[in-house]
DNA sequence: CTGTTAGCGCTTTCAA
DNA sequence: TTGAAAGCGCTAACAG
């Protein structure tokens, strides 16, 4: 009988049956598909004739359940829809993508417990490791599940802990988007801050402090108006801060969203940017090269710490040495900083 | 001996160990997990006190195994950091939730090539239902996995298969958006389409034309110029158009980005947006309320395209009905449009 | 309501 | 190099 390859065979054929068929043991033909072992050519060949009649692919369940991997890697991620964390994970997928892991993404919401329990989801999910990406979560709870597994830590210092972790130095970027405004003759630089509990926010103002200091401007609580990384507050802290009759000259947001919005309640009081006030974020969001005026702000090249986080968990979950190289911040010019005006 | 709970031991208890320590048998710790049977009130108690001095949590692999099912659903989707697949991508995470289905994310990229191969990784992977996410890849590769599991299209008629689609009437928001700007009394409508080989591009193609038909404009190829929903070629269509010396009083781009593109453009050639050309866009991305003017675009609910084709799958997978409410695309009328000045 | 008995489809010793 | 056999941890009939 031919073997002509059934079209109509696709379903679900197992290891099995592409044993039967290649006449083999199935030990064969799984080291066949593992290469965990030399297979006689004769074999091979017969082994492949019948997976491709069959149109064979392993189930990779039961194939997780019988070696106790599973080729998958969890991302705690917080919000899949945020254009920070998109960059970010994209990055984590080229990595895995490179060595054959799957992505397994769930959102904590920046919420502790929500946290807690998607990380026991993906341990109940037996991922090889996981990427952590920033949250509030205890150490405690993820102490809890690094006994078993590789954890990378992203955006987060682990005092605790000893996992390692990729983290940027905002308190730096923060100073260079200050400096720079400093340096085009801004001294009423105003700061619009971050979530008060969130670390790269503290960072930040630590950053801008450092800056004026430096210059011997001194540090004015009048000049921060609160914020939350997202765009409503960016817009509420211009208000704010035109309420309070506070004068400056410039503006460094926390972040790119909230300089978004800080840029529209800017427009809307019919302040121009840059030639009334200068304005700078951070983040480099993709779409920041393309607001009106173009931003300048820090980028911070969330690929690469995507790329990086993912690239360190397979390393570990495959027990090859690694490091991790210090990823560099740096100041973007556009268009919506400018020298002050006399 | 006092049960008392014992805290480090939280690794890997298995079911059997559960059962031995609760002193049951192992199929009524399962169906107490599952539910699937009632258990006596003593026997609870025992397994529930079993689990908590475990810590113990399922193994979703081997329970996966076992029952066929792994509570999955495996999303195909073309670029994980876009922004409008980011919106439907937390509702299809949303409406999963609620049934404690999990997604597994993938990325085709726009490649036909890498969709098919994508898709073929999630069935390997045994996932419960997939939704496809727009996407060119063949009807035939699609056809193989749906005759094994539900599917559910998203934004892609499905001419040759017989599956249940979500899409927005894209030719009607289209015609809109042009209508509008027909209505604010501009008759030299330019046109930033979307790539030709893009369904959702060609709807919104013909629903410009329709609004001009309808107002007894001429449809002139020469207003036309051709981008591919990013920001960088809407720049250029707008270079385009200048350069051919076409003259427009507005603008109706097939998709925010570019007309994000096209403002930026604007911008640099000193064209004042709205009192020198009205812009519109489509889709409504969550930055579009906070562009510089803030964008008149067509709402296209990205959520609930995303809500709906999780609940579906879902129902699909548990054998309910299941309905198919349309969903509405509206215009949102902001800042960037406003009547043609004489 | 509960326990016993077979597997789910694959990997992995262990011998040959 | 190869095959046989014994699981991985759970579910799902089938009796009782």
């Amino acid at each position: 009988m031919p073997a002509m390859p059934d079209l109509t065979a696709n379903d679900t054929a197992t290891l099995g049956e592409v044993a039967r068929i290649a006449g083999v043991s199935p030990s064969t033909v799984s080291r066949y598909l593992n290469g965990s072992a030399r297979v006689s050519e004769a074999r091979r060949q017969a082994v492949e004739a019948a997976i491709a009649q069959l149109n064979y692919r392993p189930n990779m369940v039961a194939r997780s359940l019988a070696s106790g991997r599973t080729s998958t890697v969890g991302v705690l991620t917080q919000d899949i829809a945020s254009p920070f964390f998109n960059e970010a994970l994209r990055g984590v997928e080229d990595a895995l993508a490179e060595s054959r892991y799957a992505p397994l993404f769930v959102s904590g919401h920046w919420n502790s417990a929500e946290e807690a329990e998607r990380l026991s989801l993906l341990s109940a999910r037996r991922v090889d490791g996981v990427v952590m990406m920033h949250g509030h979560i205890r150490d405690e709870d993820v102490q809890a599940v690094a006994r078993r597994l590789p954890i990378v830590m992203v955006g987060r210092a682990t005092a605790t802990l000893d996992l390692p972790s990729i983290t940027v130095d905002n308190r730096l970027g923060a100073y260079k988007a200050t400096r720079h405004l400093i340096e085009l003759g801004h001294e009423d630089v105003a700061f619009i801050s971050g979530p008060q509990d969130h670390h790269d926010a503290q960072q930040r103002l630590v950053g801008y402090q450092d800056a004026l200091r430096e210059a011997g401007i001194v540090f004015r609580e009048s000049l921060v108006a609160k914020a939350d990384f997202h765009e409503a507050t960016g817009m509420l802290a211009i208000h704010q801060l035109l309420e309070s009759r506070a004068s400056f000259t410039a503006i460094f947001a926390a972040n790119d969203q909230s300089a978004y919005g800080a840029r529209l309640a800017l427009y809307r009081r019919g302040i121009r940017v840059p030639e009334d006030v200068s304005l700078v974020g951070f983040d480099d969001l993709p779409y920041s090269s393309y607001c009106v005026p173009p931003l300048t702000t820090v980028r911070q090249p969330a690929y690469e710490v995507g790329w990086q986080a993912g690239h360190t968990v397979v390393q570990m979950i495959e027990g090859q040495p690694y490091a991790l190289e210090p990823l560099r911040v740096e100041l973007v010019v556009r268009e919506s900083t400018s020298p002050r005006r006399r």
